[in-house]
DNA sequence: GATGAATGAGGTTTCATTCAT
DNA sequence: GATGAATGAAACCTCATTCAT
């Protein structure tokens, strides 16, 4: 095959996988059945994905890809604006995307908290070697501190423009601003069609809040 | 044996399978091991939590009890302080709690993942049949609100005494909060063992940061 | 406890098991379940008994001796008639026995064919452990040719009041009607309670037909 | 695999199970010695037989479609003899048949006292699970009655070419029959390596007794 | 002696993964 | 490349038997 066509038949594989998984996650897939869904056999899915970690991988590389992409066509939407406002469309952004894909932030989660457990480059004899091995692993490792410097920079650039305080530490708010939006992600959604209240509190207000905490957080006064 | 001597002994094997779940997580466990850990056999083990899941269940169970129980010493230590010191403590001491136990906290965000997923009462029979007939998993749903009461409590004591401001939701705030911790939890730690500094950024620094937006947010002008 | 004491509970037990073995047979009765017909645990009635085989053997033990007693009593009713009466008489016994008492014709018939698959004495390695200590296959071993020799008895003095032929070996008509008493119950029945007719064949005219051929084999013409 | 195949293979494994049947009994046999015997692994016989049951169901099939085989094959032999001679061609193969195969003959009872305690089509609630569900299970209850029909078609031909006495039901003495060499099985071995004398008497001259004894209530005076 | 707990052996099942064709 | 069959690991379960108290 070519590789364009191989590349193209491993993109509708991932779907299938990616049905599969929402239907029933990441543990409870089985190989098989992902197969059946892109109606081939195990060992042809195997032969485009040596392991179900390595197929995982390869949902979670398109799910860093299409995070990614869609911070890069937000900066670029937003490069008139004042550094602040690009900032706070990124966090946006991030909420928006894990909220609608539940699926990806779970895998984008998985895969960070398997480096960070593993340390970074040091000791990766804890990995299984289905991860070490996996092409997607290595792809995610060359992009996976894309979404930390892009929104770094922005916050450089709201600093340069004025439109956000100028004494903290880029890097730092970043995080806090991630964990914030893992941790509504983690609290508010388990699947995408599950956005009744919680406790009686209306999620998109919560969702407000979290936003309006990190712009206070951020502008200059 | 006596309810009291086989409680005991199930604490035991609780600790057991805490630390071979530590060593190798949920997923990867054996039950094998985990009997072997508690010298016992892996029948003997099945006569006291009839299935993995539910062994989980049991330790998620105990994670919660404990956070509950310092909820609570937390809120008798600040009787005499204001509801806003009170709120400020209680946050810091769930972020505290999990960074310690990162093996309890994993336990309960699965754990609220799963019911989160599953809804609330209606749709159980998403739920696994060894999770419906779980003892820990009925014990676990009498206790699971009660971190979220208290929380409101506090605050209401907090917004009475006046030391917060008397706009907000309680329970909006308590959410937000709660996904802050979360979201740093997931990610600062991935093993207590592993508190080195993530892109340059020390993570105490991160932690206060958490803490100071929340107390902003709270406290009154 | 007094030995007699002990052995009525023996036969008590004993009879408990009887009950679960017929409710469902020798090998999927557990004893946990003849325990608590019996109203007791598991581990006193393995005190009583030390292992499953050996509480079948019991079983045995009980119904080849009540099968002998009724030997001896219908030998003792036949006294004043032929020989030929007294054999015939000895032949619907037992099958009558042991179409009354399934389980009973069971277990002899599990015993002699033990006995027979391991031999006479010599090769006595191929029993279990559990068979070689058990007091009531001692006691089965003293009992077990009993039948057999009555039977050859009642035919020897068949022989000598003219009633019974005297051109057969006693031994081997015995060994060809209990055979044929053994087959007629192996096919007519495999419960008690379960004696309809077989293929239209009305269970009770086989049984005189078998009788009928024994018959003619044994008379002087 | 090709239905022929697979069918093989199914072949091999049952004389694989045969083997381990015929050294420890069924009960004792374990799977995973079958699988050992056959060179494959337990859970690859699991994918060929559902269950130990099917297994020896399995066996069971084979032993009756080989007994009706040989039946067949008698018959024809016999074709241009009196129906008297076919008839105890018959005997003396069911006879032989058991004697030299006594796992099958174990099996063919087995299978017929088991579907004579559940009775015929009504009360199947009793059968386990793994029985009802058995392909062989369904396979046998198809055949069953063949050697019955056959033993009654041959001596309605004996009663038609005036071989044998018309005054017999010749189920009925089919049934005396098939009951005589059951009994005569029983008896006599245990196990195929096992003919020695038994109270001494030549168990070849009991054999005789028993077919002389069928042939006399058979033919016509 | 009686009891509850524990053991060991083996049946059964599910899957990720690999082999042979 | 694609396929059906096979493997190995581990969950799960039942039961005869034994241990400790």
């Amino acid at each position: 095959m070519k590789d364009s066509k191989k590349s193209l038949k491993e993109q509708k594989l991932i779907q299938a996988a990616e049905i599969v998984f929402n239907k029933v996650g990441f543990t409870n897939a089985k190989m098989e059945d992902i197969a059946a869904e892109a109606g081939i056999t195990k060992v042809t899915l195997y032969s485009y994905f040596q392991s179900k970690e390595n197929l995982q991988l390869a949902v979670t590389h398109k799910a860093l890809q299409l995070l990614i992409d869609k911070y890069y066509s937000t900066l670029r939407e937003n490069k008139e604006k004042t550094g602040l406002e690009g900032t706070m469309s990124i966090f946006k952004l991030f909420i928006d995307f894990s909220e609608k894909n539940f699926l990806y932030s779970e895998a984008l989660l998985n895969y960070f908290a398997m480096i960070r457990s593993t340390g970074y480059g040091d000791n990766k004899e804890k990995l299984t070697e289905g991860i070490r091995e996996s092409v997607y692993f290595r792809k995610l490792q060359d992009i996976q501190n894309l979404p930390f410097k892009l929104t770094v920079q922005e916050i450089e650039r709201g600093k340069n423009d004025g439109s956000i305080r100028d004494d903290l530490d880029p890097m730092m708010v970043t995080l806090a601003a991630w964990a914030a939006s893992i941790g509504y992600i983690k609290v508010v959604s388990a699947s995408a069609n599950n956005l009744k209240p919680l406790f009686n509190v209306d999620l998109e207000q919560l969702k407000k809040l979290q936003l309006k905490s990190a712009n206070e957080l951020l502008r200059k006064v």
